[in-house]
This record gives C-alpha cells, structure tokens and sequence, in this order.
DNA sequence: TAAGGGCATTAGATATTTCTAAAATTCAAC
DNA sequence: GTTGAATTTTAGAAATATCTAATGCCCTTA
C-alpha cells in the first residue's frame, strides 16, 4: 500500500487524497500516533527528518519512509521526498492530544504510584494507547488539572495550546544568580537518576558559584553544598532566575 | 503461518512443536490474550467450541480456527479439529492473569473514576492489554487487595486461585427466603442499568415473598418496595441465603 | 563540474490478524 | 444407514507495519 501511494506520488501529487475528511477524528493506530508524536517531539513546528525519526521511534529508515507517505496521504503531515516532514495543523493536535495523554498518565503513575522518576515513561508509553477520552477527562480532574508533568514538562491542553514553561538553561547563568528549577529536558534514566542524586528536580533552588570559562563546569551551591555540573548536563536543566535568595 | 501448522496437522501432531518452552513468561499479543481469557470465559475448565469463541470475540468463525491452531502450537490450549478446544495449564494461567488485570480496572475506574457500572468494561477491554505487572501489583496495593470486583466477579489471585464467591441463583429461592446480592452475571449495559434501576447490586439485601408457579416470576421485597423479576433475569442476580432478617 | 559520502527511497519479503466463499465434517432425525 | 442442517475448517486474499539489501538523490569538496 505504501507502494502504491509512493507511486502516484511520483510527480506533483497534492491532488485527489483518498482519506479527505474524515481524520480529524477518525480512529488511528498506535504506530500512526506514535510518528506523530515523534515529529512533534524531534521538531516542534519544523521539519523533521527521516533518519531522525527513525533514531526518534526506533525503527529502520526504510519503514520511516513508507509510513510518512501514508501520513501524508491521511493530511497528517506535508511531506516532500528528500525534504523532510512537517505536521499538519490536524497532525499537530494530534500529537499534542497524545502528548497530553502521556505527560497526565506520567504525573498519576509518579504521584500515585509511587512509580520512581525514570520509571514512568515505559508505562506511559504503552498506556497513552489505551486510554479513552472520558478516562483522560476523569484522570485530569483526579490530579486537580497539572500544568506540568514530573519532568518539568508543559501537559498539552485540551485546546492544544501549551502551559508556558521556564525554560532557560542552567548553563548560561551567571556567578551569583539564583535559580529555581522547573524542567529536566531528558529522558534517559540515568541522566535524570544522577540529577536525582544531585537533588536537582523541579522546584529546587540553587546558585551559581561560579563558571569555568573553557569547558564550561558549573559550580552550583544547592542545600548549602557546593556541586559541579558539566556544560552537558547543565543544559538540560531549566528554569528561571529569581530575585531573592 | 496457520496454513503451515494445518498441514502439519494433518494426520498425528503431538510431534515437535516449535516454541516448546518459553511460552511460560513469553510476551503475547493482544489478540492471544483475548483469546485465552475467551476460552476461559466460555468454557471455565472445560472444552470451548469455535462458534461460542467466534461469538465471545466477536470474530468471524475461520479466524477463530486459525488461531486456535495457532494456539495449539504455542501451547496455550489442546485443540482437536471439530472436537473444541481447552486450557492448557500455561494457558488457563494466562487467562487468569489477564482476568485479573481486567477485573483490577475495572474496579479502579469505578471507584476511583467515577465510572459507572456499566462504562468500565470497554475501557477496562483496552487498558488490560496496556498494563504492566508494575502496574497491576501497585493497583493491588492502592485498591487495598480488593477480592471483587463492582460485578461482584471474583479476582484472581496473583498465584492464580480465585476467591469464593457466593453463586446461588435468586431464582431458585422459595418464597420467605432472605437473600444478600454478590454478583450480576452480566456484562450487557441495559441489564445492568436496568438492575440498577431497582436497586439490585452487590450487597443488596432483599427477601422473596413469592415465586410464580408457570412462568418463574419472580416478587421480591427491596427496601420495603416490592418488585418483580423474570426468571431470565432472577438467574443472573447470584448471592446466598441469609437467616436473620 | 565530477566524485564521493551520507541520507533517503524503492524493492522485495515477512509476520500478524483478519475477512469471505467454498468445502469438509459431524451428528441427529428419519 | 442416509440425508441434511449446523458447525467447522480450508482456500485465498487483504490490511498493517516492519525488516534488509540495493538503488537513487543531494550536496559538499576538490
């Protein structure tokens, strides 16, 4: 099937897509929302790439390929061969609507389950699939309508419009500024497990002591105990500068 | 696939089955577990016939043969050509163990979620396949180990026993008899909301003041309030005597 | 502007689960 | 026992999503 899309796609094809209306709310598969949210996620309201959604989901290139012209074919995205992807305006609240399933399921597991930090996105990952509309309606109510998730993340709205969220780096503070910290951009468990350790989470205060001028090293002082992160990792970690200590 | 297991059927076909020993922790597929739970719904211990498990499922008859081969195979069931099939003991323990994630859900939703009694099921149907047994053992703990679920169907157990669970018939009382409500054995929407309507639930005290002789009628007095069931209905409302008033 | 490397796509195949239509089997009734 | 209806299975096909191997495209570098 993805051959024969591919086929009369061959030279200008915006012209008589089968799946015309209806996708707004038409039922799709998990693999369709997955990619959509993988173009979100790797960018934003920009192009993606095949290879990178490929490294994104997981999945050969070859398969990423095929899928993106089905997803252009449904009105998902716009797609050029050789181009790269972008979402729709419906493939855009899409991914967000499954971006607030997840970041909600998250914030339950963690704050009802006990579910530890790096635990939750495996879960997340597989119920964010199986929840209806009314579940994700009574699981906002439940947690009182979060703003954020326990990474610090914004949880899409219903509207599709996305909660601001502080979003400066650690690392391009200054000596002496204070900062609070709201949002860990990483998923990797063992990044955020050592940052765990560190006692950086969202909503912990620190300040800067001082920053190395070549590599970059910050010194931060959190709880009164000197630390020191790479400019690596001090990139990940973001939030805003406050006034008073 | 199938076709190559229906040809190696054929005759006799005990012989060398291909994945003989890891099915026990193997992961399966959705399809796979709703089968097993299907054949344990249908047929408890004994043998399940294709059309009452096609009928279950909600899946055309020759699908249904092709995964009971399928099946057979994987060791899950025994199943002999136009004879039924049957659990294996890995396959009975599956089915359990996916009825327990179901029966967990569902409890969940409806105390935790405010749904009603009859919108848990569909998406208890989705999420079972979703949950990990992370999950399942910290919904245990949450719901504080519950042995029933809103139905009053008996959970099962981790180690795969299945609590006691009150099973006469309403119908088969005699007129005087007092009676406590433990399970409705129905999934049907409009039978539940019609039960409910009359107050019939688990934990429902009621006495039978009398049985019709022809038709099975039966007039039963709830909370002062007579009311009258069909004998249809009176066999789905379980429970047992109870001597005082 | 030609070559080469890297990225992306086509080609061809596989696994899974389902369907409808047609054939086979079973079993009960005559 | 034979027949006929009901049940069940085989045959053949389709949809979905994935893979590896081979080819095609683009863009930088010389």
């Amino acid at each position: 099937m993805a051959k024969n899309i591919a086929k009369n796609d061959s030279k200008l094809n915006d012209s008589k897509l089968n799946g015309s209306e209806q996708n707004a709310n038409t039922q799709i598969s998990n693999s369709v929302e997955d990619y959509l949210k993988a173009i979100w996620l790797t960018a934003q309201d920009g192009a993606a790439s095949t290879n990178a959604l490929a490294e994104q989901l997981n999945i050969a290139a070859p398969s990423v390929s095929a899928m993106l012209s089905k997803l252009q074919a449904l009105e998902f995205v716009v797609y050029e061969r050789y181009k790269g992807v972008s979402l729709t305006a419906i493939g855009k609240a899409r991914a967000l609507e499954l971006l607030r399933r997840h970041r909600l399921i998250e914030t339950f597991l963690f704050e009802h389950f006990e579910y530890s930090w790096d635990e939750v996105h495996e879960d997340a990952e597989r119920l964010e699939h199986a929840v209806s509309p009314r579940f994700i309606e009574r699981l906002a109510v439940f947690l009182d309508h979060p703003s954020h998730d326990p990474h610090g993340d914004p949880i899409p709205c219903p509207d599709g419009t996305l909660p601001d969220t502080p979003n400066m780096a650690l690392a391009e503070l200054k000596a002496g500024e204070h900062f609070v910290v709201a949002r860990l951009l990483s998923q990797a468990s063992d990044v955020l497990a050592y940052l765990e350790k560190l006692k950086i989470q969202p909503g912990t205060q620190l300040k800067v002591i001082d920053i190395e001028p070549l590599g970059g090293l910050v010194h931060v002082l959190i709880d009164e105990l000197p630390q020191a992160l790479s400019k690596e990792l001090a990139m990940i970690v973001r939030g805003s500068i406050v006034l008073s200590a």
